[in-house]
DNA sequence: TACAGAAACTTCACGGCGTATAGTTTCTGC
DNA sequence: GCAGAAACTATACGCCGTGAAGTTTCTGTA
């Protein structure tokens, strides 16, 4: 191995050309859709043959995969962030932002969006493990956040609660159960409602199935938002 | 023309065809997945060329817009047939019978769900007028029947609503302004969100974002109604 | 009943797709 | 300088939707 490392450099070429392959890719998705991300099509963009993206990728379904990964957690980061732009102190702006941090990044990436929750492309089958659903966990623990939020103002209406641990992934728990000792199982259950709440708005509104119901989704996401913190006795903020 | 109609005959055996057809194709795309939908598969399994099937359907696209409008029929009949069956009295049983059905009938025809809601084929575009969003309006007709039947209890919550008629597809009010006459903006909105509530549940437990969560998605979407008509003010029954 | 024409269907062809196999070029480390 | 690995290309196969042209079968009419 020579002193600037010329085993190095062949490594970075790697590095370089599997960056460029999944730019592409995701342009490619940007314009055309999940769909549009061909191997073909791909190496047309980048002057070379489609089998050469085999050297990165052993299949398009691996690429695929890493792309959602990619996307996922280019979407987690998106809603930590605006969480963490926000004091604890008032815990309706807080739940305000990270909501519409959530329903901001998914219009502006609609195509990023089915990528992670649509059939992601023709015939692809999700792989079990993986990396994808680390970025679904964190943006699970960000809604278990927006619980604990909530939870003092909200435990009282939840008094009856039908759950215990056993009814959640231990690999969710695993991640939140640390991060929210006083967490009880309910909370949780809580969380993964308000993801489904919210998931279910946007994604009617990003598949244009809200177009044809509703002018003003934008205003029927603020209403489910101001519904929401009231729901969770927040108290209103102003 | 004859007397029982010779050329009846040419036409029964089209309409025969043409139903077959789409017969096929929602076998494939309840095995395989809407992408399962392909011409030749089902020229294939009909002893066909492939190309016969255009003198039936001018495109693939137009197949599938076909399909979506049938299956979206079904839905629509499904839940429209659960809120007949249980009596106006109790509108927590009404409700609770409503999203219970949609729920079962999505997890039964999981495939059926994703033609309505995902991205329905490669690379379809829904056409704009057509009989699939008649039955769309069938279903936020249902909706809003729904919230129509909670309004009495809920109306105290939405005093200062911010929405107006002019929020709302013309086409939608069309539907239910005649049905619901005393019914406000606000009570549509309600409607609109609870659909993207239940949209969201069922469709991450229909695409399997649940399943690396929750072991028990139907805990949660008991819990989500009991919430539900907790929240709409409804007495609880029995 | 014979026949023109329409309808139903097949054959052939094109380009696009993922991907397997085999061959070629280019780089790397000794 | 050269063996071997790595990167890449060429060719091929079987899918797909779809267009054009040809063939068979049916049907209403003369």
């Amino acid at each position: 191995m020579t002193v600037t490392g010329s085993r190095g450099r062949r490594e970075r070429l790697r590095v370089e050309t599997t960056a460029e392959i999944k730019k592409v890719a995701l342009a490619l998705m940007a314009s055309g859709g999940p769909d549009a991300i061909t191997l073909r099509a791909i190496a047309r963009e980048m002057g070379m043959t489609a089998n050469a993206i085999y050297g990165y990728f052993p299949t398009r379904d691996d690429l695929v995969t890493t792309l959602i990964n990619d996307v996922y957690t280019a979407l987690a980061d998106a809603v930590d962030a605006a969480w963490e732009a926000t004091s604890a102190a008032d815990p309706a702006v807080r739940i305000e932002a990270w909501a519409n941090a959530f329903r901001t990044w998914a219009l502006v990436n609609p195509q990023g969006f089915r990528l992670i929750y649509g059939d992601p492309v023709p015939g692809y089958q999700a792989p079990e493990g993986g990396p994808a659903p680390d970025a679904a966990r964190r943006v699970c623990t960000g809604l278990t956040a927006l619980a604990a939020a909530a939870w003092p103002h909200a435990r009282n209406l939840y008094h009856d609660s039908i759950f215990d641990w056993s009814d959640f992934d231990p690999g969710l728990l695993e991640k939140v159960r640390p991060a929210f000792p006083d967490l009880p199982p309910a909370a949780v259950a809580l969380a993964l409602r308000i993801w489904g709440h919210l998931h279910g708005l946007v994604s009617l509104e990003v598949y244009g199935h809200m177009r044809t119901q509703t002018t003003s989704p934008e205003k029927l996401f603020q209403e489910e938002l101001a519904q929401l913190t009231q729901t969770l006795g927040i108290p209103r903020r102003r």
